[in-house]
DNA sequence: AAGTGGTCTAGACCACGGT
DNA sequence: CCGTGGTCTAGACCACTTG
């Protein structure tokens, strides 16, 4: 059972503002929707039906329903008619960014120390987590990432040398490896996880720390063309470092 | 200085597929971008052009063009024209969830022990969080989340009463306080920041914490209809919680 | 068969930016 | 002024679902 169809006073809710009418439908069509003037599952008038009562062209009518179907308000059947969405499950959304740029749009200085950078044989983990065997070679790297001569970051960092092969010649002063590595192979799909963790010793002096000072760990694992490309340990001081993020209902 | 036009040989990347003409027209700039043939900030074939290159009318033209824009491809200037977006810097989201839907997600059970549940009068710092004045009344909650009987998080909630009056009123063995809220009150944007912190000694308590295990801690502003709804303070044992995110590029 | 959405067309008028 | 994208229309044909 799908509902009855809306008795819609659609036309009194369009606005008279001077603005494309397809932007008017849709707004008058998210205002029904908001104001349970037409409820989740309920059918919504059919476009023959909406030019009739709008006197607008079907095209139009068409190009606000569909923009409001991706827009996620809507959903439409062909030969069922076009129906109310549910109420989106929200889905609240925490941006990753890359952290020489996010400390430069900040306005302070980034610099990067390399603790080392080289070629290793891969351990069974090492191997899992890139997608390798053991015992082929890749590239580790690590080092301290600085804002205002403040530690923010360690990245500890493996990468796939078949996807990289000139990883360990690049100058890291001027790109970070994310960059660099964007760029070689641009990323089609990435997976990260966060969490809160404890520094071990080496990593306290490395971020200059004190002994049970919280930290964010960010693990990520990137993707290009079905192949991982590399896999990262980010680490963030607690104290210095958190995480940001807006997001906006249903659009 | 924007470029010179692309000498397209797009006919030739049109497939013959049987689907939607806009959609192979879509396909086909979307693989000379890809490819290269067409680079970042150069210039893309009038609609004009395009329209006696394909051979396709104008409508359908500027439908594919306008579906790309949106979806980050291209960029268009009215009076100018269209070029191709520059690659996009990766935005890597972080899903933030529900956490009774998470956990039943799981197959896990789902409790909730309310811990405190009232009315009170905001605190300078309180009031401006909610966007209201100090000494106004507002409803406060206090909680602890159980997954399979272990406690996964505590959550603090101050609530704006004029946008939910019945919150102290509600049932919430059945239904999480942001289940209700969003019911109530349709989120239209919120902010979050996520960081890392030691747990107080309230917290461990709450939470079974042994001293120094670090948590998660997500402070989270919604807002619905240009005002602010709820301020929660979730906090989530390190060892027992982590946040999992994916992500595509451009698509 | 009737009603629905999905697509496509040819032509039109407009607002904008650059010449 | 011209060429650009932005919008709108009336009419058409199709594929799909339902009775």
């Amino acid at each position: 059972m799908v509902g009855q169809t809306a008795i819609s006073q659609l036309a009194a809710a369009m606005s008279d503002q001077p603005a494309p009418i397809y932007q008017r439908v849709k707004q008058a069509i998210v205002s029904q929707i908001a104001e349970g003037v037409w409820k989740a599952r309920q059918r919504v008038p059919s476009e023959s039906e909406l030019v009739s009562e709008l006197g607008v062209s079907r095209m139009t009518i068409n190009r606000a329903l569909r923009e409001l179907t991706s827009e996620g308000y809507l959903i439409r059947m062909q030969g069922v008619g076009t129906f109310v969405a549910e109420a989106k499950g929200y889905t609240a959304m925490l941006e990753v960014h890359n952290i020489a740029e996010e400390i430069a749009q900040r306005g302070h200085q980034h610099r990067c120390k390399i603790l080392q950078l080289k070629e290793i044989k891969a351990d069974p983990e090492q191997a899992a987590v890139l997608g390798l065997s053991t015992g082929q070679s890749i590239f580790h790297s690590l080092m301290v990432h600085y804002e205002n001569e403040l530690p923010v970051q360690l990245e500890d960092r493996l990468v796939n040398p078949q996807m990289a092969p000139d990883y360990l010649r690049q100058d890291y002063d001027s790109q970070t490896p994310y960059t660099y590595l964007m760029r070689v192979a641009p990323l089609t799909a990435g997976e990260h996880i966060v969490e809160a963790v404890l520094a071990d010793t080496r990593q306290r002096q490395y971020l200059s720390l004190d002994e049970h000072e919280p930290c964010l760990l960010i693990r990520r694992q990137t993707w290009s063309e079905g192949k991982i490309v590399t896999y990262a340990r980010l680490l963030y001081p607690g104290s210095r470092y958190k995480l940001l993020g807006r997001f906006k209902g249903h659009g």
